[in-house]
RNA sequence: UGACACCAAUUGUC
DNA sequence: GACAATTGGTGTCA
């Protein structure tokens, strides 16, 4: 059979997700990835940041653990940021051409994130998806981010 | 003897309560007047409403029922509810400058509600309290609300 | 002006 | 512990 889908095998799945107390500026990651019924869960928590931030970072944290061992696969990304899957499915098209301006001519921020990140993504074969907040995985990606926000970096 | 304190002659104290079944959307109210010894309680139900619709309702007929008789006197109005006492004395300044929308930029709701209880409380000298939960007469309007719920209007 | 995410607080009900 | 009503704030984009 003829099919645009790839075998169910060659897919990896990343759940991401990015939390933050503003107050505190006490930032958390976390990310589940799926191929074939392994599972891989992971956190991490950063100081000073945002929850934009954490978001940007649980995406470039999953797709560089998959890089190392699956870099010929399909991946699926899967996030509730709006902010991560406009911006680089999208919008990072118009800030290379417009020298990283956004559209009221002000300085796009995160540049460093949105580079790295755009890095992973061009090299290798991944797809972008805007999840549903009660999907099991993300909501498990969720927690562990906000999880870390508290543990302490050793 | 001068004392910034006004004669408790003077003074009336209305106590303020609303309750909701969510699920049966059933609503009541309930309050208790007092003025020098004497006291006045009064309840009502209704339908298809919320817990803090049902305490708006139950501050703005405090009011109207003291603006009916003793309009010149010194009105202090508890309640627990932080919704009506922050929402009448800070938030509503906010709302009218901003076209009522709250910080999240969404519109405010009840806003007629909202509007009723901002002129009776401008139209008399209404002093807003946060009340504790075991204050005897929170207590008792507590329980008019809850009890009007099932009360049938007739 | 709109959208999305994140955080926090209070009440009420079960 | 879970849900509904509501509010305040910050980070970001178009």
């Amino acid at each position: 059979m003829t099919s645009t889908l790839k075998d169910t095998n060659n897919i990896v799945r990343a759940y991401v997700s990015g939390s933050c107390t503003p107050q505190a500026k006490s930032g958390g990651w976390g990310i589940v990835l799926i191929r074939t019924g392994k599972r891989l869960e992971k956190q991490g928590s950063v100081a000073h940041t945002t929850s934009n931030q954490m978001a940007l970072t649980a995406a470039i944290n999953a797709l560089e653990i998959i890089k190392k061992n699956n870099s010929d696969k399909q991946i699926i990304v899967t996030t509730v940021s709006k902010y991560v899957v406009d911006g680089i499915t999208q919008h990072i098209k118009s800030w290379k051409l417009n020298e990283w301006k956004n559209s009221n001519k002000k300085p796009v921020l995160n540049k460093d994130l949105w580079i790295q990140l755009d890095e992973l993504n061009q090299s290798m074969d991944v797809n972008w998806l805007r999840g549903d907040k009660t999907q099991e995985e993300l909501v498990k990606s969720e927690s562990l981010a906000r999880d870390a926000r508290a543990i302490k970096k050793h």
